[in-house]
RNA sequence: GCUGGUGUGGCUCAGAGGUAGAGCACUUCCUUGGUAAGGAAGGGGUCACGGGUUCAAUUCCCGUCACCAGCUCCA
């Protein structure tokens, strides 16, 4: 996918787009009073204050029709020089330029586009002529707040891509098209994997048997690698009372995020929303010394959050969730080590599934935020350089961003793009001075001291909800073997034969003794039909058994979305197939 | 939560102010078939829910709910 902000070309022919698109609104809407145009990675969007109107789909056709005729003008596009004071002048009845006018430097050179009968306050740069912006579409629109605050007066915003050619366009739209059908809800619902119900409510999927196969796959496969490397695992209860979350701390902070507390008998009850609490009281359930650090307290753990309903989606985001959590409990001297294994963890996982296209952030907090974040100048000013030393020692690149940080420490998140919408985080690494103190917990040092630890919170495949959203997305719905819920399929050829249904059942009972998800297809119905049903289920190995197979003591088996046939030996294929679940096809 | 859109049998969708259709799926029968759809018959819908307008509403209007896109948020 094209990214329009990166491409100088496209950057500028959208941003010259969005002149247009308001030029077009003008005409349609003379009142109109525009915000902020820019390019974005997916194309340009404009903000546009219509007074009372709040466009409908009816009102973006007009508004592309418009749009079509300006560029049919021809006009050129001239850019014009005028000091800060002129640009007061010039904007005055406009109370959206006047702020961003307010807010430049007062000797700055100010430029202005004209074209046609529209003028915009713009740094540019633009194409010549808008005739060059013909090639566009006007794809989505909703409200926007005024300067992203929910308290202010919602805009209309237009987004929209353009193409130096009508080709160019057509191709994109088309890969726009493509994302939609990789979405992670339509493949569960496709391949029977996880549903959702009114009754039960929203942002409360559950899974079905072809999904939960994945999901306990999933499972399995990082408790089984977190356990080599130390991690020891526990389970604890969904629910927690108030005073655990006041003595965190998220009370404070989250409360409105979180189910409202249960008031039974005289205590509070809340659905726990994350897990370090209980990991915090784990760790303080008997005296520690420093000889036994670090320790690793891991879950595979439930959570509830009263997300708002507008951000649900699908199993990516739900309100109740799965999170691959652990607390490492360590020294000051133990951090570095640590996150390094954290890193190591989280980039030999991201091989075992072949995700290549991650982004790394180093989220930090801002330290005029003196609400969000605990105050401790000398504590955030260790845990940020400890964070970024040791990232920049493994040789990670990442980026930083201010005010991304937990309240209680800084982070390193790793992002990824889904199929449709914003950029989401899949792993987490977080570095805390903060909660253990507030826990009260200590260990003792080689001097009889008593010390705080720290604490890492971390997160693999974040949630096993969105990790597998991610897993369906990337790969279509045609998952790698060892994660699909059905591996092998078995077709005879005919289905009364006695002979031959026996020697097919030999093989579904040698695949699961062998643990391999097998599936006896023995309806009587086509070949072709019974292959076509297994090509659309996905299933990644189809194992057709005829009377030649039978003769050879051999199996014939077409693997999903190929033509052609392999006959191998009976024990052969049993072996391949094990085989290839258990390397999970690494190389 | 906010702005807009959508809601018709299990699924994908058509349709119209006069109380519903297709394909797939499902059931039964015939067919015993070598790598993406063999044939026939049949069952199945309070057209999301609640109000209003109308002689008549699933179709028009209002509200609610759910879903979708985006905004805001995301410990």
């Amino acid at each position: 996918m094209v990214n329009f902000k990166e491409d100088l070309e496209l950057n500028t022919l959208n941003h010259s787009c969005a002149h247009m698109m308001a030029q077009a609104v003008k005409h349609l809407y003379p009142d109109a009073k525009f915000w902020v145009g820019p390019v974005v990675e997916e194309g340009f969007y404009y903000d546009m204050d219509l007074g009372d109107v709040m466009l409908t789909d009816e009102d973006i056709a007009k508004i592309e029709k418009e749009m079509k005729k300006v560029a049919k003008t021809g006009a050129k596009i001239y850019r014009r020089e005028v000091t800060k004071e002129e640009a007061l002048k010039e904007f005055a009845g406009d109370p959206y330029k006047m702020d961003l006018i307010e807010n430049m430097d007062d000797d700055k050179v100010i430029t202005c586009y004209d074209q046609g009968d529209y003028t915009d306050l713009c740094r540019g740069p633009h194409v010549d002529n808008v005739k060059l912006c013909r090639y566009f579409k006007l794809v989505k629109h909703s409200g926007a707040y005024w300067k992203g605050d929910a308290s202010n007066k919602v805009l209309n915003r237009v987004y929209g891509v353009c193409f130096p050619t009508q080709e160019q366009l057509d191709e994109h739209l088309a890969l726009l098209e493509e994302a939609k059908e990789r979405d992670h809800r339509k493949i569960g619902k496709d391949m029977q994997l996880f549903m959702s119900d009114d009754l039960i409510g929203k942002g409360l999927p559950m899974y079905l048997p072809n999904g939960y196969t994945i999901w306990t796959e999933l499972e399995n496969y990082i408790r089984n690698k977190e356990r080599k490397l130390g991690y020891l695992h526990v389970m604890t209860p969904c629910v927690g009372t108030v005073q655990l979350y006041q003595t965190s701390g998220h009370w404070d902070h989250y409360k409105e995020n979180m189910f409202p507390a249960m008031e039974v008998e005289d205590e509070n009850f809340v659905l726990r929303p994350m897990n370090c609490p209980h990991h915090m009281r784990i760790f303080a359930n008997r005296p520690h010394s420093y000889k036994e650090l670090p320790i690793r307290i891991a879950e595979i753990a439930h959570d509830f959050r009263f997300e708002s309903s507008g951000t649900l989606k699908g199993i990516e985001r739900g309100r109740h969730f799965c999170q691959n959590d652990s607390h490492i409990f360590c020294t000051q001297e133990q951090i570095k080590a640590e996150v390094k294994g954290v890193c190591d963890l989280i980039f030999d996982t991201y091989k075992d599934f072949g995700i290549t296209e991650y982004r790394c952030v180093l989220s930090l907090r801002d330290p005029a935020d003196t609400k969000k974040y605990h105050q401790d100048d000398e504590m955030w000013n260790t845990a940020e350089n400890a964070l970024r030393e040791v990232l920049t020692e493994i040789g990670i690149d990442f980026t930083e961003e201010i005010g991304e940080a937990a309240f209680y420490g800084p982070k390193l998140d790793v992002n990824v793009k889904p199929a449709i919408g914003n950029e989401i985080t899949l792993s987490t690494c977080q570095l805390d001075f903060c909660l253990p103190a507030k826990f009260d917990l200590t260990y003792t040092d080689a001097d009889s001291n008593k010390q705080t630890p720290v604490v890492i919170h971390r997160a693999i495949l974040g949630s096993l909800d969105r990790f597998m959203a991610y897993i369906l997305e990337e790969t279509k719905g045609n998952l790698p073997l060892w994660l699909a819920p059905t591996q092998v399929k078995v077709l005879p050829v005919k289905n009364d034969d006695d002979e031959l249904n026996a020697y097919s059942q030999k093989l579904v009972d040698a695949l699961n003794d062998a643990d391999v998800r097998v599936e006896f297809d023995t309806r009587s119905e086509k070949l072709g039909y019974k292959m076509r049903e297994a090509q659309i289920q996905k299933v990644p190995y189809l194992a057709v058994l005829g009377k030649n197979e039978e003769a050879d003591g051999t199996v014939s088996y077409r693997l999903h979305g190929e033509q052609g046939t392999t006959t191998v030996k009976f024990d052969e294929f049993v072996e391949l197939i094990v085989n290839e679940i258990k390397t999970k096809g690494r190389k």
